[in-house]
DNA sequence: AATGAATGAGGGTTCATTCAT
DNA sequence: CATGAATGAACCCTCATTCAT
C-alpha cells in the first residue's frame, strides 16, 4: 500500500531523473505522466506546477545536503580537517545523486518568486557554511570570495564529466579534489621546498 | 553599408546574449526576431534553424579560445608558465565574453548530429591542449583525468558567480585560480611542516 | 451523450469531407478544427498527426468497400454475374460515398511509413478480389492487367463528373458501366450472335 | 545561345516533371528554383505566379492534344475507326507525356478565375472531340454522356499505374483499351457479326 | 483520489511573393 | 535580365494547465 506521501517522493523522484537526463524545460508534463505512471491530471494532484516539481527536488536537495555536510563535520574540530570533511561529504554524496546534482546546477535560474527565493536561502545557508570552514582555516592570501566559489566549481563540476560506475571510487575522487585544492597540483609546492631546504637541508 | 556576414555576425551575436540570458530552450526565434531587428523569416536566410544559431556560436567560440590559447603560449617555455599562462588567457577571455562562455557551458548537449561532432572534436582540441601542458609540469600524484576536469571547473563555474562588473579585476581573478590550482589554498609551510613532522609522526 | 469514439467518427467524417472538397494538402487543421467544432489542440486528442486522419479515412474505406463486395458476391455463382455484381457494388457504394471516393483516389500517394504499407495492402486485397473475378470468366483475349486497371478507370473516374444529386441513377450509371464493359460500346455482340445464328439474319 | 522563350519552356518542362512527382502543391517555388537551375526571383521574370505556371502547362496540353487528335483523324472516314484513332492517339500522346498527363487529372481543380476558364474551355473542345465520335457510331443503348466519361476513364486512369518502361507497348495498350471499349470483355459475339457480315462485305 | 477530454497560447519552420540593386 | 535579401501570413504541432466526471 502506498501512501499519498509515498506517491509524491515517487512522483519528484522520477522527475528529477528526468529533468537530469533531458534539462527542465525540454521535459513535458506528459513525459512525466508516461515516467511516472501517473496520469496527466493525476500529476496535478500532488503539484501543483511543473515549477513545483522543480522546486521540490531543489528544495528538498539542498536541504539534505547541509544536514549531510553538519553531520558529517559533528566531533571533526581541527579546521583543516573540517574543509576536508567538507569536501568528501559533497562529492560522496553527489556522486551518488548525479542526477539531483545536474538538476541543481543546471537549473538554477529556472525558479520564480518566493519557490527561488526560499531556494536560494537554502542554497546560501550551505554555501555559507563551506564559506566559515574556509575561513577558520590559515590560508594562502587569494581572494576568499575566489576561493569558495572555485572549490565550488571544482566539486560541482563533475556533473559534466564524472562516471560513477567508471573507475574513480567517489572516495578517491574526494581524496584527489582535497588535495588538489589545499596543497595544489605542483609537488609539496616550491616555497615549502625552500622552507624544508633552508634550515637543515 | 552592411555587408551580408555583418548581418550574420550580427545574429549570432544578439543569438548568443539572449540564450545566455534566457538559455536556448527558453530563447523562441520570435525572440530573436525582435532583439536582432530582423523579420522572422528572415533570420532563416541565414541560418537554417536555432539549432544551426547555437552551432556557430559554439564552434566559432571553441575555434577561437583555442587559436588565443596557442598564441597566449607562444614563446613561453617553462612548463609550470605554460599551465599558467594557459589559465590566465582561459580566464580573460571568458571574463571578456561571460555570454558565450554560458553558452558553451550551459548548452553543451542541446546538438545533435553532424553539429554536436564537430564542436565536440574542436572541444576536445582545446581540452587535449591543457591536458598536454599537465602533463609536462612536474605534479603531485593525483588522477590527471580529475586534475585537469578540476581546473576546468574552478575556471567554468566562473558564469555562474562572476560579475566582470565587480571588483575583481579578470587578470587578478586568473593569478588567484592559478595560484590555487598550482600552490592550493593553504599557506605553503604545511607541506614543509609534515616532512618535518614525518621523523616524529 | 456523445462517446469518445463518436467525436473521432465525426472528426474523420468531417475530414473526409473537407480533404474531398479542397484536398488534403489545402487543408489546415484550423479548417478542420473549424469545421468539425473541436479545437485545434483537441483534435490531436483522437489523432497523432493530420496525416494519420488521412490514414483513418483510407483505411476505413478500403476495409468497408471490400467487406460490401464480399457480401455483394455471397449467393452468387455466375462467374459473369459475380463480375457484374462487383462492378454494382462498387459503383452503388461510392456513388453515394463521393467524398471517400474523391479522398482515396486523390490522395493516393500522400501517406508513407507503416501507414502507406497498410493502406497499400488494404487496397491491394480488394482489388485483387476484381483480379479473381475477372480471371474466372470467359474472356477477349487483352492484357487481363489492362482490363483490371481499365475497368477500375471506368467506375473510379466517376468522381470526376458523377452528380449524385443529378438525373442518372446509381444503379443505372452501374448497368451502363457493367454492359460497356462486358459487351462494349458497339451494338452487336451477344444478341447479334443469337441474330446471326437465327435463321433469317 | 538560349531565347527568352526557350527559358521559359525549360521552366515549364521542369515544373511538368516536379508537379507530376510531388503535386502542385507540394511544390514549392524553392524546388522549382532548385531544379531548373533558375533563381527564385527569375522564375518570376517569366511567370507571374506558380499557379501561371500551372496553366501554361495545362493550357498548352490541351492546345496540343487537341491539335494531335485532329491530325489523326484527318483521312479517317468510317465513325469506327475514328474513335479508335482518337483512342489511339490519346494514349500513345499521353504514354508518352505521363508527367503532363498527371499533371492534368490532379492538379484539375487548382486554377481559378480567368485561367481556370481557358483551361476549362481547351478541355472541352477535345472533350467534345470525341463526345461527337461517339454520337456518330452506331451504339449499343447507353447513356452517351456515361459512355464518354467513361471512356476517358478507361484511358486517363492508366497515369496511376501504367509504366511506359514496362512490357505493354503504347501501341498494343491502345489496341486493348480500344477493343475492350468497342466490343467488351467477354469474348467473340461480335466477331460472329463481322463473320456474318463478311460474305457480303 | 483519479482521469479523459479539452484548450489558448505559443513553438519552429516554410511559403509565395516583392524589391532594391 | 537577374538575383540576394527580405517578409507577413500561415503551416503543423506541442505546451502546461483546467475541469467535469
Amino acid at each position: 500500500m502506498t501512501s499519498s506521501d509515498d506517491r509524491l517522493q515517487h512522483l519528484v523522484g522520477t522527475a528529477t531523473a528526468i529533468f537530469a537526463e533531458r534539462g527542465f524545460r525540454a521535459t513535458s508534463m506528459r513525459d512525466l505522466s508516461r515516467a511516472s505512471g501517473m496520469s496527466l491530471a493525476g500529476i496535478y494532484h500532488y503539484v501543483r506546477s511543473k515549477h513545483e516539481l522543480l522546486f521540490l527536488i531543489q528544495d528538498q536537495c539542498f536541504t539534505e545536503v547541509h544536514a549531510g555536510a553538519v553531520a558529517a563535520l559533528e566531533g571533526v574540530t581541527d579546521p583543516e580537517e573540517r574543509v576536508r570533511a567538507f569536501i568528501r561529504h559533497h562529492l560522496v554524496f553527489f556522486t551518488g545523486h548525479m542526477d539531483k546534482m545536474k538538476v541543481l546546477s543546471h537549473e538554477d535560474d529556472e525558479l520564480e518568486g518566493t519557490m527561488r527565493q526560499q531556494v536560494r536561502e537554502r542554497k546560501r545557508a550551505y554555501v555559507d557554511l563551506l564559506w566559515s570552514l574556509l575561513h577558520q582555516v590559515d590560508h594562502r592570501p587569494v581572494n576568499p570570495v575566489v576561493a569558495g566559489y572555485t572549490l565550488f566549481g571544482m566539486m560541482n563540476w563533475i556533473y559534466t564529466w564524472y562516471n560513477p560506475a567508471g573507475t574513480i571510487r567517489p572516495e578517491q575522487l574526494a581524496d584527489d579534489v582535497a588535495r588538489l585544492f589545499l596543497y595544489g597540483y605542483l609537488p609539496s609546492t616550491r616555497p615549502a621546498v625552500e622552507l624544508a631546504a633552508s634550515p637543515g637541508g
